[in-house]
DNA sequence: ATCCCGAGGG
DNA sequence: CCCTCTGGAT
């Protein structure tokens, strides 16, 4: 499907970014709890501003049986800057019934389980399995590594289980959970959708999308 | 104005 | 396929 080096592609992403140490750009929670709520909450806001509300939330409701008897409007009310609140509030607290009724009050180390969850799609369930359970199960197919792996030639589908067929099949299993990492910062930062830095990317020499875009 | 590591529903 | 949900950062 391609003649790009994957290890190539990978050596000089990690060269360009320093996933460990990026402290507020990624999150950094450790127990299954933690990281499945803070998962949820990430969606269409920044790291930096979850980090924030998390440290409320999670000292006030320390676990998914707290959590699951939260008042609605108390916890719209931690989580609002996180935006969607709402459609969150509402989604952890019924996230955190459904694993105390169904799943004994242990969150579920399992794709197929965590997706039932309310607010838990394959993005979240396979962010939630690699950092809190260390199952690395697939690469997550979201817009950023989508249009990362399009531009570079990767893969030529449009549909995500298609891409995330190409993707691991070019990229050996020890690197999934980083690729995941990698392209999505590389995406939001120097591979955007509207006008991508080019001049400014690492990559541009063996890339499908930067040959035909050079002016 | 525009974008942000999504999910659910029509 | 489309739309909606939302605030905050830049």
């Amino acid at each position: 499907m391609t003649d790009l080096d994957p290890n190539t592609i990978l050596s000089r992403l990690r060269s360009r970014y320093d996933l460990l140490n990026s402290r507020d750009e990624f999150l950094h929670f450790k127990n299954p709890y933690e990281t499945l709520i803070a998962t949820i909450l990430s969606a269409q806001t920044t790291d930096r501003c979850v980090n924030m509300v998390t440290r409320e939330l999670f000292m006030k409701y320390p676990d998914v049986a707290a959590l699951s008897e939260a008042p609605v409007q108390d916890v719209e009310k931690l989580i609002h800057p996180t935006g969607f609140f709402r459609t969150k509030a509402r989604n952890i607290i019924a996230a955190s019934q459904m694993v105390m009724k169904e799943f004994d009050g242990r969150v579920p180390d399992e794709m197929d389980d965590l997706v039932r969850l309310p607010g838990v799609g394959r993005k979240t369930a396979n962010i939630v399995l690699d950092h809190a359970f260390s199952k690395t199960v697939g690469i997550a197919v979201d817009t950023h590594v989508r249009r990362v792996s399009m531009r570079l030639g990767l893969t030529d589908e449009s549909d995500p289980d298609r891409i995330e067929m190409d993707l691991v099949r070019v990229f050996p299993k020890e690197f999934w959970a980083e690729i995941n990492g990698l392209f999505i910062l590389h995406g939001r930062r120097v591979c955007t959708a509207r006008h991508p830095a080019c001049d400014n990317c690492n990559l541009a020499d063996l890339c499908r999308y930067a040959s035909s875009n050079k002016m």
